[in-house]
This record gives C-alpha cells, sequence and structure tokens, in this order.
DNA sequence: ATTCTTCAAATCGTCGACGATTTTATGAGC
DNA sequence: GCTCATAAAATCGTCGACGATTTGAAGAAT
C-alpha cells in the first residue's frame, strides 16, 4: 500500500506505432557504454544487491513482504526480471518464496542459526586446512592488510561497514583453499550469518572479533594446521555466542528501505 | 465480456498447483486420482527429474542442447515454467545457461571434476564425524538394510541401479549427520559427482566400492570417528582415481534422450 | 573450389494479459 | 461489541507475443 503509481517503465509503446526499440532484449542499447554495465546493462544484479544490502542493513526485516508489483514498479522491470531474482534470492535463502502467497525476507529460527553455523565451522575448518597448505608469502601479505583494514573499520564504529570487512576477511581466507566450490558454499553461509549476526548482534565485540581474526592469520603463515582450524572454530563459537534474541521493528515503505526514492 | 465460466485452455484444471519444491503443501486429493503425483501435479519436478535422469543415464552427453521450444512441445507447458526449470538446474550445475544462446548439458573438466571430489571429500568427512556422534542402533540397521540392497543390486548388473543405491547410501549416511545445510550441499555434488561417474567409470568396481561402504558402516557403529573419516575419505580418493577419460556419443532426438515417445 | 557476405530460420529475453488464489475490507447476525 | 460470511482488491502462476540475437545455409566474388 502506500504505492506511488507514477512511476512507469521508460520504455512502454506497448501496441501503438513507433515501437522502434520497444522489447528490450539484453542489449546494452549501444551508448556511450560506460553507463551501461551498472545502469541498464544487469538490472538483475542491481534489484539483487539493493534487497540482500537491505536485508543486511536491517532496513528489511524478516518477514517483511517483496509483492512483485512493487519491485517492478521500484525498479522499473517487468515481473518476469523481478521473479527471476526473487527465485535467486530464494535459493540463497535471503527470502522466502510462498506459493501463491509472495515472497517474504527469510527469518532463521534459532535451531535453523544453530545448523548454520555448525555447516559453517565444517566448511571453513576444511578450507583453513587447505589454506595452511596451499597458502604463499604474498597471500599472507594481503590477509595482513585485510587486518589492517579491519582495524580502521573499527574505529569508524559504523556496524556495517565493519561487518563488511570481517566478513570480507573470512572470504578471503577461504580462498586460499582454492576450491571454487566450497568457497561458493561458504559464501552462501556467510551470507546467511552476516543476515543473522545483523539482526541478533548487539554489535560492540568487534575488537575480539579482530583479535581472533589475527590468531588465525598467525597460525596460517606458521603453516601450523591445528591451531589455525582450533583457532577458527573457536572464533565461530565464539561469534554464535555472542548473539542473543531481539529483534528491532519499524515500519517504513519499500522504498524507503531499498534506499531509493 | 470473457464469458465462458466453464470453458477451459486445453489441459488446465490442475495446472494451477504450481507449487515449486518437492513438499507439496495442499493435498487437493478430491480428483478421484488421475495419478495426480506423477501425471500433471508438479510438472517442473517431472520436467527436471527426465532430464537429470537423462544426464545420469548417459542418454544426454555432455553439450547436449536442450532448446526451449523443444521442452515446451514435449512436456506441454509454456517457456515461462521450462525456463525456470532450466534455471533450477543450472543452479545444481547439471546444465549451463549461456546467454542468448541457450541451455546445455554441463561438461565438467578434468580440473573441475578434481575440486568437486576434493568439495566431496571434505563435507562428507565432517558429515561422517558428526554421524559418528549422533547415530543411534536403528539408524545402524537401517545402513545395514542398504548395504544388502547394494548386493541385490550388485547382482543385477545394472550399472544406474547400483550408482542409485550407492547414492542413497552416501545419502543415508550423511543425513545421520543431521545437518540439513551440508546434507544440501553434498546432495548437489553426489549429483555432480553421479553425472560425472556416468560418464567416465568403467563400470566394474561394484564389489570394491560395496566392500568400502561395509568398512564405513563398521566405523561408525563402532563409533570410531577416525576410522570412519579415513574410511569415507579412501573411500572417494578410491573413487576418483577409478575414473577415465572417455566419452561416448550417440545421435538422437531429444524425445529419445528423455525417453519419452 | 574456397571464402566471405547476406539472408532466412531458429532461439532467447522481456513484456503485457488473463485466470486462480490469497488477502483484506465490508456488512449481517448473535 | 464481537464473530462469521460475503465481496472486492491485491497478488501470484501461467500463457502467448514481440523484438533482438544467434545460428545455419545459400549465393557472390576472388
Amino acid at each position: 500500500m502506500t504505492q506511488t503509481p507514477s512511476a512507469k517503465p521508460r520504455k512502454t509503446a506497448s501496441t501503438a506505432a513507433g515501437a522502434r526499440k520497444a522489447g528490450r532484449g539484453p542489449a546494452k542499447t549501444d551508448m556511450a557504454g560506460i553507463a551501461a554495465v551498472d545502469g541498464g546493462a544487469d538490472v538483475e544484479q542491481r534489484i539483487y544487491q539493493s534487497v540482500f544490502d537491505g536485508v543486511l542493513n536491517q532496513r528489511l526485516p524478516p518477514g517483511t513482504k517483496l509483492p512483485e508489483p512493487a519491485l517492478c514498479s521500484l525498479f522499473g522491470v517487468s515481473r518476469a526480471v523481478v521473479r527471476k531474482v526473487l527465485q535467486r534470492l530464494e535459493h540463497d535463502r535471503i527470502v522466502e518464496l510462498r506459493p501463491n502467497r509472495g515472497a517474504v525476507v527469510a527469518a532463521p529460527t534459532p535451531e535453523e542459526t544453530r545448523k548454520i553455523f555448525e555447516a559453517r565451522r565444517a566448511l571453513e575448518a576444511a578450507l583453513v586446512e587447505l589454506a595452511v597448505q596451499r597458502h604463499s608469502g604474498k597471500d599472507i601479505e594481503e590477509l595482513h592488510a585485510l587486518l589492517h583494514q579491519e582495524e580502521e573499520a573499527m574505529a569508524n564504529a559504523y556496524q556495517p561497514a565493519w561487518a563488511q570487512t570481517a566478513r570480507n576477511f573470512h572470504l578471503r581466507v577461504a580462498a586460499l583453499g582454492g576450491n571454487p566450490i566450497l568457497l561458493a558454499y561458504l559464501t552462501e553461509l556467510i551470507s546467511r550469518c552476516s543476515l543473522i549476526v545483523a539482526l541478533y548482534e548487539p554489535a560492540g565485540n568487534a575488537a575480539c572479533e579482530h583479535e581472533e581474526h589475527c590468531d588465525i592469520v598467525d597460525a596460517i603463515s606458521k603453516g601450523d594446521a591445528k591451531r589455525a582450524v582450533a583457532a577458527m572454530n573457536a572464533h565461530l563459537v565464539g561469534l554464535e555466542e555472542r548473539i542473543c534474541l531481539e529483534r528491532p521493528s519499524s515500519v517504513k515503505t519499500l522504498a524507503q528501505m531499498l534506499n531509493l526514492a
């Protein structure tokens, strides 16, 4: 509701004459070619990212409905593409698609949360072990650079920024494992974890987490697989334990939540 | 306008079910049973399964094109639903969706194959370790039942049947781990592995694999986590090593490959 | 005869529309 | 005043259609 009905697709042309370029395919309309990359080329990614960021920044609390017509007019595309994005979001467990009842932001249950963290521990343990075997000196340098970024983000005290750097760190460590498949699975899990952490984390243990990250890098750089796995496990267990169950709520329009308009 | 309150498009009346996942919620069994379960209820699952089985049984070799219009007329649905299924198949890495160029059956490269098996070893190791902790006596009985099925399938000498039982075994062991997320990931990986094995396996080592399965169950039943993980790892390494690179090819129509018509 | 150009056929991406289902608003009945 | 039945609105699932892109083949030039 409260939907401003003024938004309309840029070019409908429909049945009337002069429909020179009515049906816009994946063509970038060969403009200057610059803005096309982010502007009109991959609209799907933009929608996905908007919803994803909205969920991560708590503008879209769990249970928020995401009606297809609303997203259509917000992004100026047809339902076909919106529906495709929603399917991808459902697959990544960001939203839940209830048949004939629309899409809502996923609300992980405590039990689900436990399983997610358990799965994440298993994957990160395996990947850290691979990382110890396969890392090079240059990799360690890059990890140290990331740790430095974390310190800056900590000073900033803006939680989403810190969460972003922390996520980057874990993904980078996982990338050292050299297995794209496990990395893809872990990326999915880290997204879901971030979603949960963004909801429940009291926000204020960044320093503690940063210390643990440093431990992990130290163990990897020394080639101590056992200690690296143990440090990662301890870090993840600590992260899970810091979660408490409180859920803020607010009432805004979908456009506001998506940081549009 | 638009009278005809009773006239319906040719094949409707039941297509509106539209449940996406395997779990079908509202069971409207009032239609006196028209084989709705397999006939016209969940068409998407039927299409998915047809392609999946076709790939697994080598009727659909890698690189086979899957044009949307062909699938549409084969299954009597519109392109929207076919497209949805193809997206799901792409996500599960069964097919590859090239923009504007159609879908083809995925052809895993040797490098990819190595990574897939590596990921699978990591996941199954973690799950077997969980299974050792959480299994009950009844679970062991069921595993023994599965092993007995394997012996029957071995005598049958029909490779797809054996592959099916072997897959069941791994999935059942993984289910004992009690983590639906890891189980889902492993299901995906086992599908991809089966696809690869179906392509390359010389077919004839069933007895050897069965022995290794027995070892795994034995270790689990005795609560020996270390040995269970080692047995699983050895089993998977052996499976990977038995793969050679030969690829049969034949020329049939899509309908024949899908075992229709 | 080979190669490049040109054209037609096949196929894909997106759109608007229609029926079916769910949700919400309204009014009768207790 | 509250509850339940009814109707209207909103939303979802599917379909056919249109334009754009790719593919494959026919024809001209060297």
